[in-house]
DNA sequence: CAGTATCCTAGGAGATACTG
DNA sequence: CAGTATCTCCTAGGATACTG
């Protein structure tokens, strides 16, 4: 069983905001990854850390994905209906660079909010 | 002295609509870097490789590179004028991130059109 | 529960033309 | 040479409400 993903699991919208230069696909790409990291998730889960996201909006990332091949959806025959979505191993090939790219904003963030400060003009 | 910048360093306007789903800062901050990895550059210079962009939007991508401090505007005192462009150190450090998300993506493009190509709904 | 259906808007991006 | 100045357009993204 895998461990249910926290409300506060990212800072807050605010995340797209700080000077982060890298991008993974579409907005929210990055941030479903993440989620999607630890094993299976339902839309519901996702909506927990992610919840500064519009239903719309999230829906039209996991098709995104899916049809990038990045993860499948899963509709479970039952009631209530159950939807999973999974990472496929291209999907899970996505994090090694998502790493890098944190690692790089973690480490240079501050660099870029002093030139932004410098900046004059 | 660098090399001369080659008018088909990059295989055209279509490098954007491969299925790449990285980005670095804006649209087109990924192929100024490579364009400036060799040494700086004139604004004259880096239009050559990148004839499919409109100096308008050359000039937006250039000055919010500066802005983040990814590179230097120089402006020579001299007839007829001449400003060149190079990239600090700040700017260097992603390079190495850039390098995996291309090495990413020639490694997994083919997966995603594969994936697409299959996709249905 | 897991989404749709509508409507709307900001701004990234481009085309075209002009200038210190 | 190294840019500006306008104008325009598109669509990713969001707000809000509703449904099988």
């Amino acid at each position: 069983m895998t461990e249910p993903l926290s409300a506060d699991m990212f800072p807050g919208p605010g995340c797209g905001d700080r000077p982060m230069p890298f991008r993974v696909g579409d907005k929210w790409t990055g941030w479903v990854l993440r989620c999607l990291d630890a094993g299976p998730r339902r839309f519901s889960e996702l909506r927990v850390p992610l919840h500064w996201v519009t239903p719309k909006v999230l829906t039209e990332t996991l098709r995104a994905m899916e049809r990038d091949g990045f993860l499948t959806r899963t509709v479970h025959d039952e009631r209530p209906p159950r939807v999973t979505y999974e990472l496929t191993l291209l999907g899970r090939s996505l994090i090694g660079p998502l790493d890098g790219a944190c690692a790089w904003a973690r480490e240079h963030a501050p660099e870029i909010a002093e030139a932004r400060g410098a900046y004059r003009s």
